[in-house]
RNA sequence: GGGCUGGUAGCUCAGCGUCAGAGCACACGCUUGAUAAGCGUGAGGUCGGACGGUUCAAAUCCUCCCCGGCCCA
């Protein structure tokens, strides 16, 4: 027995039902979530997960393939995400969310890799055998596809990864080949000679995608096109000048375009500068927007405007090529163009139609020859004149050197503009009229006017992708899928040498395709083509295409060899990329399956933003601002990069930076304590300690209540693909009501009541709710910690992934009960914030030694009685008094002891024999012999 | 240069016609029974610019400009 001195001293901390969690404060994330990977492997939780959701209705997000080729970097860590999040939402919604990811493994990137090895060996690439380049091509691949997929694993990315597909399996480059042949049968594949950006460099036509634009000096020239027939007299004698940054598309004019509506004049030279090009009396024709800058450029120092006309009334002139006498007989007509302006130049556009887009269609609307001038090299073929075998980039001296002596060069200098180069080989490109293989747009199959309507029937998020597709779309020329290539699915048409038409023929098409699904494409390669054209043709008679296609094609292609081959839906209820694919991914999705099957081959089209440095800047090594995911990872673990994702708005550019990682890991923080405390509190939590929603204090239904709204939230995210602002609003619920609020205010409950106390039951039975609803809300984000939180309470055999999101019953929302406690907690700052004076005064230190007289409204006098208010704002008590309902409580320190268990200061504590140290509720419970816990 | 888009506290984001908000970071306290945690209070923004327009009233609607991003030329 104590005596009675001890007895006061004694420590009642053993009583108190303290937070007991294995579940440590810090993550360690690092190096944890290589374990959990590894037991979600060991307990084939993929398996699982399929196998649970079997019969439950199909959700799939078919995955747009990354380039097999580097590490991955923070862009594709975001896709690849932002993507495993929408999965495993829809999973945990109740959805059999299937997920298989896959690679772009052909194309230009990797064969220039390869190329790059050869050269380090002094190997010539031309001497080695198609097949085996293909085949180093193809081990290439295959090296990063295994890299890219271990590091997206590592991100928690959750699929079927052993049945992942690629662009290079043999099933996939048959499917692609086949999917060729359907625009071969049905007619929209054509073969036309069509100006085409290409790179003399790697000999080959490049797509939209390849080419990027970079500063490049080009010689400027100013050429006189003498005028040799005219209706308008005045244009008799004069010369049309042109103003062109290539002059070696001289040597390919055909005509000059002048704009209708612009006013045009004749002016005679009166006088010019020392070295001017310009003669004096001469005649020429210019745009009289830019009358004054030519005038300058050219060093004419006097003039006299002659005639003024529009540039309609030019229509039917009749010019000499500049060159005439020297091999260029042909006339040049003067046509009228709508993309002529006056914002630089001339007012007049000479045009080459084998060398610009614009030429072309004008070339191609007024029946002009199309000269193919240039060759594969870059250097101009051997049948034109002056110029035969001079490289295109050295024709500049050439070309004014003929001018020049022809008297046709007014004025000659240098710009510096944008210009086109090759994403590879950074060397700048030129355009140039090939036979080249084309989808048409406008044909009979209605491509473009059936993709605007699939476009219009598709989900767009957020709305604006609709708009950016939708006018690329409508003004697209047709899709080039040729390239003149190895490393690729062939284009698996023969030609007819005798009337130049392909061979439409259903049983060529099967036995390609059969060949390919067996042997891959390289069938195409080894095979003679008499395999192919069976044994009634004569393979002499058809002429084999042996160029590659467009790798936007095979990647436009994976709906056909993923999806519908494998009996998944079709189409896909989801695309989700960065929104750079609206050029790319979406739209040769989009126009392969109109073409193929009418319609989109995806419901919905979700895009996220680019990743921008902490200042909004792009990241690039030379600025030293890139942030590698893998680096992310050993320093903070994966889960802070996945909550980074979700805390951004995804349909904006995204930043990140040392900084906002700092600040991610942060809000982790609270997150993770809040399930700390959850776990701690919940300690030997049975289900016979359950209380019914109704038996509980309002406190305890307010927070159910609070629950119902988040759940609202995120049931319309996960149908809506929206999830900007969800994560942020969890957190704050974490914090700003649960960590600040109701933990803060039911820790004298959870630690000190009687565990049979309705009041700490109930409260542990909300902690129960929450336990589970915080777990499987943030299961899809923070997939680790999650996971780790879940199986503290229910052992390593379970997983959180195996859950599904609760249903709130529909008796906990409770609008009425909302709005009374916004009003109570905004009542409440009224005690805390003179708590907060007092403390200053250094009369206060816990808010528990406050005694406090609240002032309410007469409205307001019946929200609580004193004693829960006292609760609410964790004093030791609270007298309401009269008030006008914005004035502040009187705070004074409470009469009485401290509770020595509990810590309230209460007139009551002594008044107990067997505990004088103690008020009457912890004397109940340590005399109940229900508070200690096993040690 | 064109299309689309964004610019609200140091950071991440709300607000999108009627007194500028939240979280985090920061400062100052409290607590020491969530403790490499927790709580409170506070400071911080002329809402990219225009002494622009519409309106009784504008971050919020319109125009122009500046800066950034994506796509294209």
């Amino acid at each position: 027995m104590n005596d009675a001195a001890t007895e006061t001293q004694r420590d009642y901390r053993d009583t108190v039902f303290l937070p007991r969690t294995s579940f440590p404060m810090r993550g360690d994330l690092p190096k944890k979530e290589p374990t959990i990977l590894a037991r979600w492997d060991a307990m084939d939780l993929w398996g699982k997960l399929r196998a649970a959701s079997a019969g439950r209705k199909l959700f799939l997000l078919h995955d747009g393939p990354p380039y097999a080729n580097g590490n991955i970097h923070i862009g594709t860590a975001l896709n690849k995400i932002h993507k495993d999040v929408i999965n495993r939402t829809r999973q945990m919604a109740g959805y059999d969310a299937n997920y298989i990811p896959g690679w772009d493994c052909h194309g230009l990137p990797i064969e220039w890799k390869i190329e790059e090895e050869y050269r380090r060996k002094n190997k010539d690439k031309d001497a080695v055998p198609v097949l085996d380049f293909r085949h180093e091509c193809r081990i290439y691949a295959d090296h990063w596809m295994k890299v890219q997929a271990s590091e997206f694993r590592r991100l928690g990315v959750e699929g079927d990864w052993p049945q992942r597909y690629s662009t290079m399996d043999y099933p996939s480059e048959a499917a692609i080949a086949a999917e060729i042949c359907k625009f071969l049968l049905n007619g929209a594949l054509y073969r036309g000679l069509r100006p085409v950006m290409w790179s003399p460099v790697e000999k080959t036509a490049l797509a939209e995608a390849e080419i990027e634009y970079h500063d490049h000096t080009s010689t400027t020239i100013w050429v006189r096109f003498p005028v040799v027939k005219s209706s308008v007299p005045a244009l008799e004698g004069a010369s049309v000048v042109i103003w062109t940054t290539t002059p070696w598309t001289i040597p390919g004019n055909r005509a000059v375009a002048a704009g209708p509506e612009f006013d045009y004049v004749v002016v005679t030279v009166d006088a010019v500068a020392d070295k001017s090009l310009a003669r004096s009396g001469e005649k020429l024709v210019l745009a009289e927007a830019l009358l004054a800058g030519v005038l300058t450029d050219a060093g004419i120092t006097a003039h006299t405007v002659v005639a003024k006309l529009k540039g309609a009334d030019l229509t039917g002139t009749i010019m000499a090529h500049p060159l005439r006498g020297r091999g260029y007989e042909q006339d040049t007509p003067l046509l009228l163009g709508d993309f002529v302006t006056t914002e630089a130049g001339t007012g007049f556009v000479h045009i080459a139609p084998g060398h610009g887009e614009d030429d072309f269609n004008l070339g191609k609307a007024h029946g002009l020859e199309i000269p193919e001038t240039v060759g594969d090299d870059g250097t101009f073929n051997a049948w034109v004149p002056l110029f035969a075998g001079v490289h295109v980039y050295k024709a500049g001296d050439p070309v004014c050197a003929a001018l020049t002596e022809a008297g046709a060069l007014l004025a000659r200098g240098k710009i510096v503009h944008s210009y086109p180069h090759s994403w590879r080989s950074k060397a700048p490109l030129i355009f140039r009229a090939t036979p080249q293989w084309f989808v048409r747009m406008d044909g009979p199959e209605k491509i473009r006017e059936k993709s605007l309507a699939a476009i219009d029937a598709t989900m767009f998020v957020p709305d604006r992708g609709r708009n950016r597709i939708g006018s690329m779309v409508a003004n697209r020329p047709d899709w080039c899928i040729s390239r003149q290539r190895a490393w690729g699915v062939p284009i698996t048409v023969f030609v007819e040498k005798r009337t130049g038409e392909p061979l439409r023929d259903p049983a060529v098409v099967d036995r390609i395709v059969e060949a390919f699904t067996t042997e891959g494409a390289d069938a195409w390669y080894s095979s003679s083509p008499s395999r192919f054209l069976g044994p009634d043709r004569n393979p002499d008679e058809y002429e084999q295409v042996m160029d590659i296609v467009d790798v936007w094609f095979e990647s436009g292609s994976t709906h056909a060899f993923v999806l519908e081959a494998r009996g998944l839906p079709w189409p896909a209820d989801l695309y989700l990329e960065g929104s750079d694919q609206h050029r790319g991914w979406f739209q040769s999705s989009l126009l392969e399956a109109v073409g193929t099957r009418g319609v989109a081959p995806f419901k919905a089209v979700l895009t996220d933003g680019f990743v921008l440095d902490e200042h909004g800047r792009k990241m690039s090594k030379s600025l030293g601002n890139v942030v590698a995911p893998d680096e992310v990872a050993k320093q903070y673990g994966v889960d802070i990069l996945r909550l980074w994702v979700m805390m951004s708005d995804t349909s904006e550019d995204l930043r990140i930076g040392p900084e906002i990682l700092k600040q991610q890991a942060e809000l982790y923080r609270r997150l993770r304590n809040t399930l700390r405390w959850v776990l701690g509190s919940l300690d030997g939590f049975t289900e016979a300690e359950r209380v019914p929603e109704a038996d509980m204090p309002e406190l305890e239904r307010w927070i159910l209540h609070r629950l119902t709204e988040i759940d609202a939230r995120v049931r319309a995210a996960v149908t809506s693909y929206d999830w900007t602002g969800v994560y942020p609003e969890l957190h704050n619920f974490c914090s700003v009501d649960l960590s600040a609020f109701y933990f803060d205010i039911r820790k004298d409950t959870i630690y000190c009541d009687r565990p049979d106390s309705l009041r700490r039951r109930a409260s542990r039975s909300v902690l129960d709710h929450l336990h589970r609803y915080l777990c499987t809300w943030l299961a899809p984000v923070l997939c680790f910690t999650a996971e780790e939180a879940w199986c503290a309470r229910f052992g390593d055999q379970s997983s959180v992934h195996l859950e599904l999101f609760p249903e709130p019953p529909a008796g906990w929302k409770d609008d009425a009960l909302a709005a009374k406690w916004d009003q109570i907690r905004a009542i409440r700052r009224r005690i805390t914030v003179p708590i907060e004076e007092a403390r200053k005064a250094n009369t206060l230190g816990s808010s528990l030694q406050a005694a406090v007289e609240l002032p309410l409204a007469d409205d307001e006098q019946t929200l609580l009685d004193d004693a829960a208010w006292s609760e609410i704002a964790i004093v030791s008590s609270v007298r309401r008094v009269a008030g006008t309902g914005d004035s502040l409580s009187k705070v004074t320190p409470a009469l009485g002891d401290k509770c020595a268990r509990c810590w309230k200061v209460l007139t009551e504590v002594g008044t107990d024999k067997t505990h004088p140290t103690l008020c009457l509720r912890c004397a109940d419970a340590v005399e109940s012999g229900l508070v200690c816990r096993p040690a």
